[in-house]
DNA sequence: TTTAAGTGGAGTTATTAACTCCGGTTATTG
DNA sequence: CAATAACCGGAGTTAATAACTCCACTTAAA
């Protein structure tokens, strides 16, 4: 992180810096549990300020939001162009979901931000249109390999990815880890063929039982 | 459906009855689209009444909810115990979950309800506790008929559901089995062998390709 | 010491959605 | 064909919510 805002600026006084800073890493923790429509005035509390320095730091909401998560969105592109230059294709292709998801699942904010349209920033729309054809690369390779089924298209793994992650969002409070299960099993169910049982990922550890299932949603509160 | 609405009360006036026909067969629809949030007006507009005749058949919101998903629910339920009646252990659950989400997928309100916390009709609640028992029993059936892997747990196939219909909703307006491919593939990954590939379950046709993609979340407009 | 920069948070404004109210209409019944 | 009780529409009320502003006060830094 620099230590000042805008290069062609005077910089922020010593305290202003230090409180931009508070800003954004509340704002982190405030947006990855709500989402987006988390409010300002919540994200000013958590970070210990008055609404009125988040404003004056930040214009309006979608620029914080634009600040926050431009790298988590980059982040994202780069993985999946890192993958591709990955010598064994289904190898990238499990490294890839398994990073991206960790990511997504673990902040309700980034998810919305990546598979949404509720914002106005240019910068994070167009970092996320080098995602897309990334991935599809992806699937391609590991098609041509003979790894993935050839049924599959490669915007099924986008539509994967989305489910995986919503889901994750709605159970991370409860069992943080837990779509790690569900992308096993998928992942069993891309493959070309399994010979016998033993060819099977063994389901992550942590799951979900019982009672637990019904508090996880009460949880994550907040529409769906 | 009955021509009036409480059995030991005077019928309605015929016209209320019709109206009261018309509100729910309106709000069935708003609610598909919009999901629960949808506002007593619009489905007032959609019905071609005044927003004073829905409130006077239904006290609040949530009567109106409870009236019009209360068959869903239970049907939902229902579906889950006769598949627990069929022969094959495996061909119960595919059917199952086919007959469950084709209905999940088809209403975002009906989805919301079976998923939800956002009402607070009991009669809801009970139909809903049905559902988890049923399908527990449908899972272990299989596993011990050899088809389901073992590591699975019951409530994962109830968060499978849960992942699924999501999707469902996000892009019945585009393409409205394209859960039916996501319902294959996890299939795929649910049995415990696959001997070669001509075991896989082909994926349905309905696909998502390109640009479709990004206009299907347009469509989905509200929120998630 | 001076002062420009920064601060907090009450207050403003706009929107939205649940629900009420009442003057006018219509089905039913004797 | 009244008479009337039930019903209707939809403007209006109320309450909540969230984005954003404003200004009296504080503080870093030259």
């Amino acid at each position: 992180m620099s230590t000042q805002t805008e290069f062609f600026d005077r910089p922020l006084r010593a305290d202003a810096e230090r409180n931009r800073a508070k800003i954004l890493a509340a704002a982190a923790i405030v947006f990855a549990n709500q989402g987006l429509q988390a409010t300002l005035d919540e994200v000013a509390a958590a970070a210990g300020v008055g609404v009125g320095t988040v404003y004056r730091r930040f214009p309006d909401k979608d620029c914080l939001i634009g600040a926050l998560f431009e790298n988590g969105v980059d982040e994202i592109a780069n993985l999946a162009s890192s993958a591709n230059s990955m010598e064994n294709s289904w190898d990238a292709l499990v490294w890839f979901l398994e990073e991206a998801l960790q990511r997504q699942c673990a902040s309700r904010g980034l998810r919305e931000v990546v598979a949404g349209s509720s914002h106005t920033e240019a910068r994070l729309d167009q970092a996320k249109c080098r995602i897309a054809p990334a991935v599809e690369l992806l699937v391609e390779r590991a098609q041509r390999d003979g790894y993935v089924r050839d049924d599959l298209v490669t915007t099924d793994l986008l539509i994967i990815e989305m489910m995986i992650s919503f889901l994750g969002n709605k159970t991370s409070s409860v069992a943080p880890d837990l779509w790690r299960r569900y992308l096993s099993i998928i992942l069993d169910g891309l493959v070309v063929s399994r010979t016998a049982p033993s060819v099977l990922h063994e389901l992550p550890d942590e799951m979900l039982m019982g009672d637990a299932f019904r508090s996880a949603d009460r949880h994550a509160r907040h529409h769906d």
